[in-house]
DNA sequence: TTATCTGCAAATACTTTGCAGGGAA
DNA sequence: TTCCCTGCAAAGTATTTGCAGATAA
């Protein structure tokens, strides 16, 4: 597996691009549909529902309306949903044409998340597909550590 | 990775042993305790707070004091949590020396759970230890699929 | 105009906690 | 006897849903 920061990684589409393909699936550009986009735009790692919502500006829109739009945008493949095994489900914006099967490293002490490249996992996916008969095999995984930051001792 | 069944591994403490356990920590041996171990050793996956609760039998005990439970047994090591995407912690029981480290295929059709055998990814884990710089790098991995009860075409 | 979307509020699901009585050692 | 444990009830957190009014197309 390689490792690589988010500077590296294909970038998102700009906005008006993200507000064309809702319209394309008959969806409506509304405003807080736009600002969520653009707040998830803006981030780099997965962020929880109730992060999003903090994150918008000024008039902001319902937590509710948060969840909405981004079920729905999980809906239309645009937003992949992510665990980290604490029991808040984490969104993140994918990039035109990835479909967002990639692992991170999250640091147990400041929540610190680094993205890590595709992994190598398919051949491990095959071997464990056909030895237990199961179709279509998929995983989710993800890394736990200490950041270096959080190495030093507490003052 | 290697597969195996549950009726190969190792096999779980007898119940005096559980209970001898928890004396040994000071814990106390009450009747809600007694029967939550005697769940878990029944059961080879890991199980929600919920279904344990509603596999006590007759006089059973209080969600609350399950919760309260399976918390206790965690922080003493007996058991471990688990994490499949779905915000429902689930709870399966260590055997004596095990840590606990393995993974599952779980069936997202009808939930059947496989578990798989410890996989060979510490060599994974220093290289991304190494290339971020973290330290104590775990890693959290569960596979899902279709199991071959659930491929049939629906009737 | 019209189907979709939003805010609000209430509901649901999972989990935690305070408190006073009950029980294991 | 002495803590530890339990039931009960209430509260906390994450998420979903019904409904009537608002809005994009």
């Amino acid at each position: 597996m390689n490792c690589r920061s988010h500077s590296e990684k294909r970038p998102h589409a700009p906005l008006p691009d993200l507000a064309e393909k809702l319209r394309s699936k008959s969806r409506k550009v509304t405003g807080p549909r736009q600002a969520i986009l653009q707040i998830l735009r803006d981030h780099a790692h997965p962020m929880s529902v109730k992060e999003i919502h903090a994150g918008l500006t000024g008039g902001d829109c319902n937590l509710a309306t948060v969840y909405r739009c981004i079920h729905m945008l999980q809906g239309m493949g645009m937003v992949k949903r992510f665990d980290f095994g604490d029991n808040v489900a984490r969104f993140e914006l994918l990039a035109e044409g990835d479909d967002g099967h990639h692992h991170h490293l999250i640091c147990t002490s400041c929540a610190e998340v680094i993205e890590l490249e595709d992994c190598a996992m398919q051949d491990l996916e095959s071997v464990i597909a056909s030895r237990n008969s199961f179709q279509r095999v998929t995983h989710k995984l993800e890394f736990f550590g200490v950041c270096p930051a959080c190495q030093q001792p507490a003052p």
